[in-house]
DNA sequence: ATTTAATTTGAATTTTATTCTTATAGATAC
DNA sequence: GTATCTATAAGAATAAAATTCAAATTAAAT
């Protein structure tokens, strides 16, 4: 009971590793995959939501589609205690903010940002970041190309 | 004709601003909230889908929930002619890496890797990283925490 | 203005989702 | 061993949604 609220059994990732690559999914199609009645497939689904193994199903948009064709990295080095999390809540509420990661090392925080062009970065800097009292520092790094970009995790067999 | 195949007009951001939170929202719903009828509805997202606009709908799963918590970005040089993407070719086939940022200035490539934990990134780095020719150096950064994370496009009104 | 193309609607049909009852299997207690 | 509790799955029934398509409307182009 303790444990099994955690435990993912074989048709579990099953059902993960289709709705991963394809959240629209019927019911009935993840139910002729798996081999199990809608309504068992349901009562999976739901409990993997519940249980907030599944998060949220998005659609992945082309950012080039809305003409958003500036990507980058930024580190920042921030003066606040250890454990404060004063910065990151900052930097967390802002839209084209699509990551907040507090790394190991010199630079605290590393930041992707996503905008229109490089006019729309630097009005991101200036009304936003130069805002954070806490931030000392900033370094971009400029995207000029992106290869590979996916959320999609390595799902096991069992 | 040449220009309408990219336009979006209000009603497509509308319905792009719905999927993205929640992919599995009916097309009756969407129907519901943009004021269509669902017939409607359906074309243009299957335009949008054909487009490439919607590139996928995923179901986001939680790292954790399959015990994937180390989280890694790597810096990388290699020394390849410029315009040449052997390199990040091979990046990309690694399962484990899901994003490869070309970047400007001296790291050529930014990578992100999630694994379960650092051996098993020190495994990839032996068996993928250490094999590619191309490469002449890279710089691990560990994610202690990460405070936001998605993939989520700010969608204009028009 | 008139033709052409593109969208949208609304009705009809097929397919799903969802609910609820029943059945099965495993675990625990008595 | 039997009973009981729990969790899970199946199956049937109903409600809702997806999908198709012809007709109508709108927009665009000449």
């Amino acid at each position: 009971m303790l444990d099994s609220e955690l435990i993912l059994d074989k048709t579990d990732l099953q059902i993960l590793r289709l709705m991963q690559v394809n959240a629209r999914i019927s019911n009935a199609d993840i139910a002729r995959e798996v081999g199990m009645a809608p309504s068992g497939v349901l009562e999976r689904v739901k409990k993997l939501e519940q249980k907030k193994v599944i998060m949220q199903y998005t659609a992945a948009i082309n950012p080039a589609a809305l003409k958003q064709n500036m990507l980058a990295f930024i580190a920042i080095k921030a003066n606040e205690g250890p454990g404060n999390i004063e910065t990151t809540k900052h930097l967390a509420a802002i839209p084209e903010v699509q990551e907040v990661h507090h790394v190991a090392g010199d630079d605290c925080y590393l930041v992707k940002v996503r905008t229109y062009d490089s006019a729309s970065l630097v009005n991101i800097m200036r009304n936003y970041l130069s805002k954070i009292p806490t931030i000392i520092s900033t370094r971009t790094t400029i995207v000029l190309e992106t290869v590979k970009e996916q959320q999609r995790l390595v799902i096991p067999e069992a």
